[in-house]
DNA sequence: ACACTCACG
DNA sequence: GACGTACGTGAGTGTA
């Protein structure tokens, strides 16, 4: 068997007695991990829904979250390059501690523990031994106490600690020596992370803590002080007995007064939250190391009933000795290939030769990333700041361009910093043949933004890569953000400085022109560094998995194409958005009004509770569904239903309800949305948001206009094009379902689809053989619910939904589907082997959609997982057509000899603004570019067809 | 911060 | 046969 818990290294074990004798010249011998057992256990009880053991129906509910968790920890532990020498889960003993003595209400808020939770605590403790850890605790002392002594003992031998929590209590402990983990969040916590939270460095925490007190605790500090405060006083002073003694200077007279009345107070909370490294050891710190888990583990786990758990620890077990896979290589997080980032090493350019200088080194290297820092968040509108560059890991700069004093409100006698720095047309104008030439590569994160930025100053940036897209086209689908923190914590192991930390946050944040130029340089600087340490290290991997096509042919031209309809923005108008926000006003009024009579009582309309309680509670209508947390829902399809029976007020609901969309949503925000620099709509299309491939829009969103009913439409009116012009929406007809045909090599479809006939009424032909003449317009509704359903990867409850049908019909329908249509069924069939084989599936242009629920604990997860296998190929492919299109399109149109832009995309739709004159060619040239999208790459054995038409405004081009 | 609802493809 | 349920998004509001 193989040992679980063998630290990375496998260097004999070590014992404590060696430490004295051989410091740290070779590194820590002992590192430490003390588990914070109490918050596990509150997590996991209150993370988890009640659960009893099957034979007795003892709660087992926390003790089963506890043990996951540990063995998650463990795991994570060993695989990590910081595995543990020694390990113990610490526990608090008992309620009367020496705190109590010294303050009677210490913790007397607290409530005691939950019914179901108390049996489990001394479960949980067996559970603990069971892994093969030792519990640590000790009469009259809280576990943060022993937390403290043994980690102050390991750390005054030289060793390293590493303290699972997140308990802010324990932040006082941490050091170069001594970190803290939380694993909830998964984040490390340094000395800055303690900075970011206390304002005041990991020292001093125990001072500030005395100052803003916990109302959790119930450590009273001093009132009226928060944390802010806090640490502003104890920066100034230095030190709680430094303030107390000279708290008579404090201007402030509330503050000074407090910190007067209450110094006995303050001190004495400081005795409460500071914890005492003289807290004696229940146990040798040589006991602690690391041991693998015996056979009472197999024994608890079963006696517990915990089946999975089970299994996957003898998997695990199983599966650790053999040697490791390739695939499992490759994933291993490298180690960063240079020395480690230091923010202070880079260089803040202010003189023309510094700057000349840089970029002669950039085209020394033939390679430089960049970075831009602006004023705003919008492409369209920001104004820059500054442009950082790396040329080599380590070796960046920041050029500021842009940065000022805050205009000071009254006198201020401050020395100010001197903000000498190039002008701004004279930077632009040395940068624009560096980030222009050929032969120099440029690499950015988002590089969208920054090229939309730069050319507004006049600079067409490239050739350019992107790490959030390379980190993309590798592992969409596994994290949630591409985001260069995250990948910098990821590959890098290096937590980068955050904009909140230099510009501060909420409505106190700063304008990056106005923070100051070293800590702007350390900002700005570490970004290209960063981002140049990713390149080098992601962009090997395109190649070797085989993702370099996909990244050079569907991401790497995308930023250009965006960044510039982003730029071009889309013409609102205001006016009749105006017209309409006053109509529905008037209309919503009215509505609230009447839903008020009805309900024979006033209430908010829009409070889905409130309704909850009005229609089932008061008015006695039956509902029967729930929403996902249990509560009653009131959404639309419920509404309807309701209203079908007759009932007037779930009308009159659903009537406000839309128009307070419309309202909400739409009329206001798009008229807050109109740039004052441009007047138009800029969005903001995100290349790395559907693991699909999709695009998504925000701020606003224009790929959610409305369109299905009457009233939406009108806001889609008010989308128009500029005097002399006109919008033209290009939109692929069916393209999933022609993807699908192909994919799976349908012959029917394919067939229909070759013959241009009509495809639901075609499939409801081949399903009910019916004739397609004549057909009941609800045999060919039901027929297009079910393509739309396969698509989705059907299931007979989704189907039974949407058409209102009992399930048994809709499971009919499925089966009747299959037996006609037998490919799908095998293309079906086909994903789902490959999704739980591999946890991912491709599309046809060579994507990859990692889908990781695959590899999910519950049925359900895995279900989901094959859904979203089938789903992902087809929709992922008409995601790689269109952006095939839309890369070739700017070419294309200018080829023509045409002004037309390209505007916006909805999915499989494209909107164009172009001169009145230019209308027919411009659909000519859009059509033959989409229609032909997916060649030569691929040769479609089903054709593309795509529908056109120019208007005056976007609801009649449809 | 999260749940709910709803706009789109 | 059990399991929760159609796939992919962004945004506003209410509620804790």
């Amino acid at each position: 068997m193989t040992d679980i818990l063998d630290a990375a290294d496998a260097s004999a074990p070590v014992t404590l007695d060696e430490i004295p004798r051989e410091p740290t010249q070779d590194g820590p011998k002992v590192r430490l991990y003390l588990i914070d057992g109490s918050g596990f256990i509150f997590r996991a009880f209150h993370a988890l829904p009640p659960l009893t053991r099957k034979s007795d129906g003892l709660p087992i509910g926390a003790v089963s979250g506890f043990c996951n968790m540990l063995w998650k920890l463990l795991v994570d532990m060993k695989a990590s390059d910081e595995a543990p020498t020694h390990l113990a889960v610490v526990f608090d003993k008992s309620e009367q501690t020496f705190r109590k003595d010294l303050y009677a209400d210490y913790k007397a808020h607290r409530p005691p523990p939950p019914e179901d939770l108390v049996p489990q605590f001394p479960l949980v403790r067996e559970a603990t031994r069971a892994f093969g850890v030792p519990c640590l605790e000790l009469s009259g002392y809280e576990a943060d106490d022993l937390i403290a002594a043994y980690a102050c003992k390991v750390r005054d031998l030289g060793g390293e600690v590493v303290i699972v929590s997140s308990d802010k209590d324990l932040m006082q402990l941490v050091g170069p020596q001594v970190s803290m983990l939380d694993t909830m969040k998964n984040v490390k916590i340094g000395p800055e992370q303690v900075v970011e939270k206390f304002g005041v460095p990991p020292e001093k925490v125990v001072d500030v803590q005395a100052l803003c007190g916990d109302s959790v605790d119930n450590v009273p500090g001093a009132p009226g002080i928060g944390i802010k405060t806090a640490s502003a006083l104890i920066l100034e002073y230095g030190d709680i007995d430094t303030l107390l003694a000279r708290a008579g200077e404090i201007k402030q007279q509330k503050r000074r007064e407090t910190l007067i009345n209450f110094a006995d107070q303050i001190r004495l909370s400081r005795e409460l939250v500071r914890l005492d490294c003289d807290t004696p050891l229940p146990e040798p710190i040589d006991s602690l190391a690391v041991q693998e888990p015996g056979p009472e583990l197999a024994a608890f786990l079963e006696d517990m009933g915990f089946r999975t758990l089970a299994r996957r620890i003898t998997d695990a077990k199983s599966g650790a000795g053999a040697p490791a896979t390739p695939t499992a290589e490759a994933k291993a997080p490298a180690r960063p290939q240079h020395g480690a980032i230091d923010v202070n090493a880079y260089q803040c350019v202010r003189d023309v030769e510094t700057l000349d200088a840089w970029i002669a080194r950039a085209r020394t290297a033939g390679i430089v990333a960049f970075d831009t820092e602006t004023d705003a968040l919008s492409s369209a509108s920001a104004e820059l700041c500054g442009v950082s560059l790396a040329v080599a890991p380590g070796e960046a700069c920041y050029i500021p361009v842009g940065h000022q004093h805050e205009s000071d409100g009254g006198l201020d006698f401050e020395a100010k910093e001197h903000l000498e720095q190039i002008p701004c047309e004279e930077v632009i104008a040395r940068l624009k043949p560096l980030l222009e030439d050929p032969s120099v590569l440029k690499v950015a994160q988002n590089a969208k933004y920054d090229m939309a930025v730069l050319s507004r100053y006049g600079i067409e940036v490239g050739p350019i890569e992107d790490t959030m897209l390379i980190s993309f086209v590798l592992e969409g689908g596994l994290h949630k953000s591409h985001g260069m923190d995250e990948l910098s914590k990821r590959w890098l192991e290096h937590e980068p400085i955050s904009f909140k930390t230099v510009a501060g946050t909420g409505k106190g944040q700063k304008s990056f022109k106005h923070v100051a130029l070293s800590e702007a340089t350390c900002y700005a600087a570490e970004d290209s560094d960063v981002t140049l340490r990713l390149y080098e290290h992601l962009r090997p991997r395109l190649a070797h998995e085989g993702l370099l096509g996909v990244y050079e042919t569907v991401e790497r031209p995308m930023p250009k194409v965006l960044a510039d309809m982003e730029l071009a923005g889309v013409k609102v108008d205001p006016e009749q958005l105006r017209i309409l926000s006053n109509d529905f006003s008037v209309r919503m009024a009215e509505l609230e009004t009447k839903a008020h009579e009805l309900a024979g009582r006033p209430f908010n309309l829009g409070s889905p509770k409130q309704i909850g309680e009005i229609l089932f509670a008061e008015m006695g209508l039956s509902s029967g569904k729930k929403t996902a947390t249990g509560a009653m829902s009131t959404d639309a399809s419920l509404l309807e239903d309701l209203a079908a029976q007759g009932h007037e007020l779930p009308r009159t609901l659903l009537d406000w309800r839309q128009l307070s969309k419309l309202k909400g949503t739409y009329t206001d925000n798009l008229i807050e949305a109109i740039s004052p620099k441009t007047g138009r709509v800029h969005t903001s299309f995100s290349l790395a948001a559907a693991t699909t491939g999709r695009l998504a829009s925000s701020d606003p969103n224009l790929q959610n206009i409305p369109i299905r009913t009457e009233e939406g439409r009108k806001i889609r009116r008010a989308f128009i094009a500029e005097p002399g012009h006109v919008l033209i929406s290009a939109d692929y007809s069916q393209i999933e379902l022609r993807l699908l045909a192909h994919i799976g090599d349908i012959p029917q479809l394919k067939r229909a689809f070759a013959e241009g006939l009509d495809i639901h009424a075609m499939t409801a032909s081949e399903m009910f053989g019916v004739p397609v003449e004549g057909m009941p317009a609800e045999t060919r509704r039901r027929a297009k619910a079910i393509n739309f359903g396969i698509v989705y990867g059907i299931s007979a409850f989704g189907l039974s939904n949407q058409l209102s049908i009992p399930r048994e019909e809709a499971s009919a329908y499925i089966k009747t589907y299959f037996e006609r249509f037998p490919g799908i069924r095998s293309y079906m069939d086909r994903m789902q082997q490959q999704v739980r084989a591999e946890a991912f599936v491709t599309t046809i242009f060579g994507r990859k959609v990692h889908i990781p629920a695959a590899r999910g604990k519950s049925q359900a997860e895995r279900s989901f997982a094959d859904r979203a296998a089938i789903n992902a190929p087809i929709q992922g492919a008409a995601a790689d057509v269109i952006r095939r299109a839309m890369i070739r399109m700017p070419g294309a149109l200018e080829k023509a000899g045409l002004q037309a832009r390209m505007l916006l995309q909805v999915h499989d739709e494209l909107v164009f603004e172009a001169p009145e004159a230019e209308a027919d060619r411009v659909i000519e040239v859009a059509k033959q570019v989409m229609e032909r999208a997916a060649e030569p790459a691929i040769s479609l054995s089903v054709p593309l067809v795509v529908e056109a038409r120019a208007a005056a405004n976007w609801d009649d081009a449809h």
